[in-house]
DNA sequence: CGAAGTTCCGCTCATATGAGCGAGGAGGGC
DNA sequence: GCCCTCCTCGCTCATATGAGCGGAACTTCG
């Protein structure tokens, strides 16, 4: 027997000719079993060999620059609601975050409806999505963090709440104070502000955040950088792992619980795990643990990313 | 609306997912149609979106030197009922040959079965395919024709008859005479001897032959290169196109009677016609008139060729 | 604001399909 | 040669599937 499974070539030739006219021409079984004098099971034999032999060969392809294929494997693998993969190359950061920002504007616009409410995350890549989005369901959006003023870095992107609104339609709760103060009653004072107040008081009915997630690292979180370095290590020893919109976890996903939370102005982590769908836009390969480790503690459960960081977490999550 | 036939990324995800599903892990429409929570007339519409924007690619492979596709589409434009095209390169005669006859001899082992009768026509492609058969049925095996003697050619091709019976373990009916012969009545005398009077008896019965077809042009039928010119152009002039184990047809297919026919030693357009099936191993670019001929004129109904002329067959039969 | 077209959805029912089974046939070991 | 085994084939019956239909929602005009 040959390795095709089929004894000859008018064997080979026969089992093409029926694979083209079911695949190809979408024409029945019981039609090609009449046209070739054969029993309907014959034909459903020569289509599995076909299939079994690589005669037929079926691809799940790229017509754009997502990698749906791709998508649906990290899609599955994580357990994710939404997933979207762009094949974009991952060697400039910029080009990167625009391309994902562009996709993720592009999910947001399909996915949100008139009932929904948007709750948004202080980070760059939210930023690049809020810059490509060009059309939204008129809904509420939320802020859900302060702002971290990064030094020479156009810091518009505070921002991007009223932006998104704008191009919605819908109302816009957002305020200025920053991600992190001093202490612990600063932060309290700030809370009651009419207008966090008023912002935090809308975060238990959003329907859909999106955010970005950040590796406790240097230069892979926001939050990271802001922070003084023995409190960085005193997190980093607790297991802090990744940092969701101001939100720390451990590996596992578990929020860790320090003085720096009870500083922060923003969303806790109860509140996001409560969001329904939670988008993460996430770049660059040093955020495999990080991802990992807030999907697993249901902080993020869809995903905009790129190819590379896409099989590092699918080949990373199957162990 | 996307020119996909998809409205956004998170739709297109679920079309890839749905149809690797569907096509690649092989589960029901049902079945997934559970998973996605979604109707299964849904998951069919998606599956059909996704054949129709080009999402899922379907195509018919290569798995050896063997065009199956080329075959099946031969195949089916010209109603052959066996069909084998190589995608051998085409530019060495010699090596062409060896291809077909391998090919051919393939072909023949695979379909050939105790019951059939062998019929061999004298042809360079026929002696190769000879060479290349390794297994045969036990069948008889007839010679068709006289042969012809090439100056300058081996022709040990003569012995294809016995050399393939021997192959098969069956009887052999061959004869030693040529293809024409300078008149009539020597053609009778020569049709009474015993072994060819024998052949000629075993014709009739003949159930597969395998033949070559010849263009009417030089150096593309040997029976054309041994006659003499007057009656090349006389011939020529009635229209003849094609000529298949002697016999000579026109481009409709029909036999062409003449002085010549008389003069033969083999088999006449009925008794070929009367052959259920009858293989020509052709190739070379320049028989496509003389193929579209034989095969319309139901003198040959299988074909063993290359992929050039193969396709040059599809066009010029579209025409 | 209303009407008409358009699209999308899920239903019914006839048909196509797959899983599993037993009969028949070919091939191999004794 | 004979028997045994493996393979191939086509059947039955439960299930999956496709064609066509009518209703709902959404658009697009007047």
């Amino acid at each position: 027997m040959a390795i095709h499974g089929t004894r000859g070539p008018a064997q080979l030739v026969l089992t093409a000719s029926v694979a083209r006219r079911y695949y190809l021409d979408g024409r029945s079984k019981v039609e090609i079993a009449q046209e070739f004098s054969l029993s309907r099971f014959k034909v459903a034999r020569l289509l599995d060999d076909a299939r079994a032999s690589g005669l037929v060969r079926i691809e799940i392809g790229h017509p754009g620059s997502v990698d749906v294929e791709l998508s649906d494997r990290l899609m599955s693998t994580l357990g994710l609601k939404h997933c979207v993969v762009t094949d974009t190359p991952d060697d400039v950061p910029a080009t990167v975050r625009a391309h994902l920002g562009t996709a993720a504007a592009e999910l947001l616009t399909e996915i949100i409806t008139p009932d929904d409410v948007l709750g948004l995350s202080w980070a760059r890549s939210v930023s690049a999505m809020a810059n490509a989005l060009e059309r939204l369901a008129p809904v509420p959006v939320v802020q859900l963090t302060g702002a971290l003023a990064r030094p020479g870095v156009d810091d518009s992107s505070i921002e991007v709440v009223r932006d998104v609104a704008r191009v919605a339609g819908g109302p816009a709760y957002f305020f200025y104070a920053p991600m992190a103060v001093p202490d612990a009653a600063t932060a309290q004072a700030l809370r009651r502000q009419p207008e966090v107040a008023q912002a935090f008081s809308r975060i238990d009915s959003v329907t859909r955040a999106v955010a970005g997630v950040g590796a406790w690292a240097p230069e892979q979180s926001t939050l990271y950088d802001a922070t003084g370095e023995a409190e960085r290590q005193e997190l980093a020893r607790r297991g802090v792992c990744a940092e969701i919109s101001g939100v720390l976890v451990d590996a596992d996903g578990k929020p860790v619980r320090s003085e720096l939370t009870d500083r922060m102005i923003g969303i806790t982590a109860e509140q996001m795990r409560a969001i329904p769908e939670v988008i993460a836009i996430v770049y660059g390969g040093a955020k495999v643990r990080a991802v990992l480790a807030a999907v697993r503690g249901g902080m993020v459960n869809s995903l905009v990313t790129h190819s590379t960081l896409a099989e590092a977490l699918i080949a990373a999550a199957g162990e």
